[in-house]
DNA sequence: GTGGTCTAGACCACT
DNA sequence: GTGGTCTAGACCACC
């Protein structure tokens, strides 16, 4: 058994930028903060900001202009796709945790509608 | 940015003993293994896993005997109560992840019930 | 017959601090000593001392923030349940030692009033 | 704060016997088992038992008849006498401890009732 | 500084 | 053999 689960930061921060794009906060062809900034704005390493852009842009997330910054990616499909990527890893850890404990396919959905509905209406 | 994302061993062998009881690999008044045994097992110290006796007994899903060992619950209605709360984490913890992507309530149904489908035929 | 009448040190401790918070001398929201002030104080061990608030905690009786301290529950009505479930104690422990050398509830409470008479002068 | 509070084993066989003698149990004149067997059926060293009647005799619950064995009282004043001091003990102790909770009399004296109602049903 | 966690090893009572 | 308790000392994240 080991104790060490941290996730590294730089995983955290581009699930957050991640998250940003794929609600639409931030739009495609949007400037990003400089890899200085970002790292203020997170309290991180600007080595760990550095490093959260080159794996964006290596995955067609953002893209880079030298002298200019870093910007999110105005290639809409990619976005979509990410989009989707996101909401199948969530789904798929969610079934099989939730097949772990031996919820059937109507308990699942069952409760999961109850919780969807108590959330809504949490936000109206 | 956090960097505390560490779950404690304790924790998670806690989690690994109740899932078995919530399937039912360990039934109602089943002995578990002593705790010298469970360190062995899962590689920790006897320390820890007295702890987790302790937690477990304390939140009532087993009990214990001086110079016998420890013991699954034989209250059926904590199991089942146990087995609601680990449905329940699961739940609100997929609900928050996928709202928080921007998934509107019948993007998600409809993807869930494909990855049910597939993950039920996986298994046939 | 049975050996083992000793009290285990962190509840002795427990209860010091129980008895402090029913009684008014701490009151809620108040900061209780630091883990190892605790430690020092008592005699006892740090780790002993963090069980005693790791298990104050979980009966709800005190709260913790990490890296702030320790601090008296500011839940008054779990406070007023705590006087009533030490108060349970007390007279059902009374009642049962008081039954078993056979006296009547007439002599019982009797010599009770008493005593409390005497106490009371003496107070005053 | 000291761990170690038990109660030697020599006082609590005391105790049992004079709550026999105190209960009618034992009544004044009866034969008490012979050192041996008292060790016997306490699971006690012969010597602690030796010292249980040693003490009872000293205070005058209990005499000794070289050859014949160890006997309940004769005198009931002195039983009488016990009776009070056990009752005294317990009320006192329980007075102080119901006092160091900030109850009042009034409350007490409720709560008391109240217990002392239930455990009568019970019996019943 | 705070609490949270873990390891290592000891002694005890009870079965 | 079992669990229950305690000590001693370590490292970490958080404020």
């Amino acid at each position: 058994m080991k104790y060490d689960n941290a996730i590294p930061i730089y995983l955290q921060v581009i699930r957050v930028i991640e998250r940003d794009i794929v609600t639409g906060r931030l739009a495609p062809g949007d400037k990003l903060p400089s890899a200085r900034d970002l790292a203020l704005v997170h309290g991180i390493n600007p080595n760990t900001a550095a490093r959260v852009y080159r794996e964006l842009e290596q995955s067609g997330v953002c893209f880079t202009r030298r002298g200019l910054g870093t910007f999110v990616t105005e290639d809409e499909g990619r976005i979509r796709a990410l989009h989707e990527e996101m909401a199948d890893d969530i789904v798929s850890r969610f079934v099989s945790e939730i097949m772990e404990i031996g919820m059937t396919r109507e308990e699942t959905i069952s409760l999961l509608e109850k919780r969807i509905e108590s959330c809504s209406k949490a936000e109206n």
